[in-house]
DNA sequence: AAGCGTTACAACCGCAAAAGG
DNA sequence: ACCTTTTGCGGTTGTAACGCT
C-alpha cells in the first residue's frame, strides 16, 4: 500500500524491517528525516521512528506485564495522566505504545469501574467533585530549602519557574515560614494520601502492594525495579551514560527522594 | 464451518515543542 | 526575533487473532 506520493503504509514487511535495522546499526538513533532515504525505504520518518521505537529496538522487553509493573502504571497514572512518555522513563524495556496499549485494553475499564463504584457511594453523601487531572509543573526552589542544602544547591543556580507545589508563591511567601511550615504539614499529608490512598485497594486492584511503612519506601521500590538508571526532564528522558543538561533539573529519583524525605524538611521540586 | 463480536496491538495522524537557520 | 523544519507525544484507527454462538 501507498500513497500518491509513494510512500508505503501498512504493515512493516521482514525486509523493510531488515532495512531499517541495518540502517539504525549503521548511523543510530538520530536524523530520522534521513532515514527513509538511508535504508532505502519508502517510508515516512515518523514511520520509522515509530517502528524502530515500538518494535525493533532490541531493548524492548515483550511479554506481559508482571504486578509490579501493572502497581507502577496504576501509581504512575494516578500521579501523571496520560503521559505516556514519563511514565515508561519507570519501566525499563516498556514502550509509550505498549504502555498506552495496555492501559486502553486492560486498567482503564478497571479504573473507571472503581470511579464509577466510588462514585455511586460517594453521590449519596456529598457533592461529586470534579476529577482533578494534575499535571506536573515546573517548580522553583526556597533559597534556604533545607533539601537543596542537603543536596549542596541554592536556588540560584537552578533558574527554575516560580511554582509551589500548585500554587504560585509570592515574594511574601519567603517572610511566612512559620505558616509556611504548616502548609508543608498539610503538603506531606496530601502527598501521602495521593500517591498511597485506598481508592485502588479497595476495588482489589493495587491489593498487592504494601504500605511505604510496612515494607519500603517508594524510592525503594524504584530502586529496586529499575536496574537501568534513567532521569526524566520535561517530556525528555535520558539513558544512564548519556549526558544530561547541568541545569535541567531531573524528575526521577530527586522527585522520590523528595517523596522520601516529605517526613524531615519542607520540599520543592521540579520536572 | 461460517458468521459475528471482542480484544490486543501495530500503525497512523495531528499537534505542540524544540531545534536550526 | 522570526520563520521553517524536525522531533516527539498522545489520541485514534485499522486489522489480525481469538472466542463464542
Amino acid at each position: 500500500m501507498a500513497d500518491s506520493l509513494g510512500v508505503r503504509k501498512g504493515a512493516w514487511t521482514g525486509e523493510e524491517d531488515d532495512l531499517l535495522r541495518k540502517c539504525i546499526e549503521k548511523y543510530g538513533e538520530a536524523k530520522w528525516h534521513q532515514v527513509p532515504l538511508r535504508a532505502g525505504l519508502h517510508r515516512c520518518r515518523k514511520s520509522c521512528r515509530l517502528r524502530w521505537l515500538n518494535y525493533l529496538n532490541p531493548n524492548i522487553k515483550r511479554g506481559e506485564f508482571a504486578a509490579d509493573e501493572v502497581d507502577l502504571i496504576l501509581r504512575l497514572h494516578k500521579l501523571l495522566g496520560n503521559r505516556w512518555s514519563l511514565i515508561v522513563g519507570r519501566l525499563p524495556g516498556r514502550t509509550a505504545n505498549d504502555v498506552k496499549n495496555f492501559w486502553n485494553t486492560h486498567l482503564r475499564k478497571k479504573v473507571d469501574k472503581c470511579c464509577k463504584n466510588n462514585k455511586e457511594m460517594k453521590a449519596k453523601a456529598e457533592k461529586v467533585e470534579k476529577i482533578n487531572i494534575i499535571k506536573p509543573q515546573p517548580r522553583t526552589f526556597a533559597k534556604n530549602s533545607q533539601w537543596l542544602k542537603g543536596k549542596g544547591m541554592t536556588s540560584n543556580n537552578l533558574q527554575l519557574g516560580d511554582y509551589n507545589l500548585g500554587k504560585q508563591s509570592t515574594p511574601s511567601d519567603h517572610h511566612h515560614h512559620h505558616q509556611q511550615q504548616q502548609e508543608n504539614e498539610t503538603e506531606s499529608v496530601w502527598w501521602e494520601s495521593f500517591l498511597f490512598g485506598d481508592e485502588l485497594d479497595q476495588q482489589g486492584i493495587s491489593s498487592s502492594l504494601s504500605r511505604p511503612e510496612e515494607e519500603s519506601t517508594t524510592a525503594n521500590i524504584f530502586a529496586e525495579k529499575s536496574p537501568v538508571v534513567t532521569k526524566v526532564t520535561e517530556n525528555r528522558v535520558i539513558e544512564a551514560g548519556q549526558s544530561c543538561p547541568t541545569d535541567d533539573f531531573a524528575f526521577d529519583a530527586e522527585l522520590w527522594d523528595l517523596l522520601n524525605a516529605k517526613k524531615t524538611n519542607h520540599y520543592y521540586y521540579y520536572y
